[in-house]
DNA sequence: CTTAGCTATGGTAACGATATCAATCGATCC
DNA sequence: GGATCGATTGATATCGTTACCATAGCTAAG
């Protein structure tokens, strides 16, 4: 008798080895209420025995919820991305829900084929943080066939999805108000050109701020991060030099600040500056850096409880609580903007791990 | 009411458009060679008109390769880790494979239970950076299925499998070698215990220098991260206070150079450091690091590679080129060694985009 | 005692793709 | 001419699970 090479045992295999049938065995392994407690028990001993696990590609071919959500980032090399992940996939697993990542390179057609492969695969939902807008006319057929799916951090218009952001005008106010109230007045605003409405929004912010504090926004905005170098340093050596600079995302931050450090202009002596988003080093760099700072985790967490309410809903055709999400920002001041190192209050010994790390740090003899 | 789900078009549906039969369809899909040209041409135009997908639950019900391979990474937010992850995500994609991409927590039973849905979803192969040993049993189970698997970053032993690591022992050598070139006698190994075999080969490498340099190595490694400071703090009050450190991984580092920055420590006058393991801040810290540096990316693309050869080969019983790939690594040295500053050579304007980013900072006026 | 209304169970048919085997059709070869 | 071969194609069984319906036993109501 030609023995089986997959080992796995399924639920024929429990069904015979407990002598009932295999319908039994299914009910038992998905919670049903219609079986015996005394079956269900030494059903549920054998399964233990037998070491099975239902062969999810069956589940899935049967129609089920797969169990799966799909997550698509730009780039997992990213920190904010990868944290966003990070906290995905711990409450995903957390309630039972598997997380198939990839990663779209920030280009439209990965993006493109990832989102046929989700579609092939009978994903339960997808969080999105999109690349490029050319994926909505993908997602409205996702959404037509009842895919639940919620964006994270930007958001295209013409979807019914759930949509997760932060407050991008009100963190960016807050960077440029702070910057005035140091006196400064030429505030220039670095990054690069996107069609995201994130970064859209914090232009908008600075300007907004800009305005409302009587003063003249400047942007080096520019097509591509490389091409930040030779805009800002023209800028730096023109007439109407800025004193302080207000960053647009981590990336360009540290783009900006490895100019910086290259050119030898000291910060914030020769030159002030804030970043939009915040990141774990920030507060051991050459001039501990002020930012703002995104709540990542929270921002994943906070996203996939959405998208999960909504799967588990069964695929209203709208998002089941609320479908659209903003979070707050926090303006993390440590010495990039000017501020001075406040001397050490807490006893010695006492090392509380609040966020504001610079007071931690004494007053030089 | 959870209405039906997918409309999506089937082999079925394909053929009945075309006049023909389902395996006629399946044929052309999988690139067969035994359909006519015209028969080919005719069905690729009716798929692409009816969108058709193939269904990747059947297929791997089917018991096909199914294309995709799961990836366990103890954390996704340690950048190191991340790193890998996107290289690896890249180069599955650039083959046609799908990255089902899952973290283990450093957690023992979440690792377990992840393996357990690898298993469930007849994995291609399996890539794993594993937290614990006792996943062996599980991995050797899976092996025993056929399941080609490729340890990253650390192994544990009794397993099949293929292994691809960094030249652990070489790279702490250098680090330490340049230590002691630089004067120093007291030199602390600072980390915390693991099983794993990168960390144990670092603290061997560390210990064979020392001994090399007829030093007495000393150790600051501990249970658990968190319970560096005070064993470091008792150390640097002590006796035979250190006079430069070398840390394990860059968790460690940053926590170290947190402390030290808490203490009001001054790097490298007071003591030097260098870490196991490089990142891209390294060069914007307060003083810049001296670091390690380990081809992540490329650890994630040579076992990616060892894996998919392995998968495609059909599975014979070991891994298919060779079963343990080594990488080397390569000391970037910055300034918190006590290397001083380069003066700047080149001509202003030009800015090479080297590793060693400490020589571009010029030499105060 | 019968009928309806339970509960606990099992048989069987899908889901969609593919391996296997068989069938068809020319065309070639002795 | 008949046999053989190759290329092309299709019918059917199968993978493991669950939905749907059927069955059996058993209680409560009429």
């Amino acid at each position: 008798m030609p023995r089986k090479l997959s080992n796995n045992p399924t639920v024929a295999d429990v069904a015979r080895a407990c002598g009932v049938g295999t319908m039994t065995v299914s009910r038992v392994v998905n919670g049903g209420k219609l079986v015996s407690a005394t079956t269900a028990a030494r059903v549920r001993e054998v399964i233990a025995k037998l070491g099975y696990e239902p062969n999810e590609a069956a589940r899935m071919l049967k129609g089920q919820a797969s169990r799966t959500i799909g997550l698509i980032v730009p780039d997992l090399a990213d920190p904010f991305f990868s944290t966003c992940a990070h906290a995905i996939q711990q409450m995903a697993a957390k309630h039972g829900y598997m997380t198939l990542l990839l990663a779209s390179e920030r280009d439209r057609e990965r993006e493109a084929k990832e989102l046929m492969i989700m579609k092939s695969r009978n994903i339960a939902g997808i969080l999105i943080v999109p690349s490029d807008a050319s994926c909505v006319s993908q997602l409205q057929s996702l959404r037509a066939k009842g895919v639940p799916i919620v964006m994270l951090d930007r958001t295209f218009p013409g979807l019914n999805a759930g949509e997760v952001m932060v407050e991008n005008d009100e963190g960016t106010r807050k960077a440029v108000n702070h910057l005035v109230d140091h006196g400064h007045r030429a505030i220039l605003c670095v990054g690069y050109d996107s069609q995201f409405n994130s970064i859209s929004q914090r232009i908008t912010g600075y300007e907004r701020a800009m305005n409302d504090a009587g003063l003249e926004p400047q942007f080096v905005v520019v097509g591509e991060d490389s091409a930040i170098r030779p805009s800002l340093m023209n800028r730096l050596r023109g007439a109407k030099r800025p004193t302080a600079l207000f960053t647009l995302n981590n990336v360009t931050t540290t783009h900006v600040l490895h100019i910086l450090q290259r050119e030898n202009i000291q910060v914030p002596e020769e030159i002030a500056i804030i970043g939009f988003d915040d990141f774990e080093l920030a507060s051991l760099l050459a001039v501990p850096l002020t930012a703002v700072r995104q709540p990542a985790a929270e921002l994943g967490r906070s996203a996939t409880r959405m998208l999960l309410e909504w799967v588990r809903s069964g695929g209203h055709d709208g998002p089941a609580v609320s479908s659209r999400v903003v979070l707050p920002t926090e303006l993390i001041i440590r010495r990039s903007c000017g501020c001075q190192r406040i001397p050490k209050i807490a006893a010695a010994g006492r090392h509380s791990r609040s966020n504001a790390d610079s007071i931690h740090k004494r007053r030089s003899h």
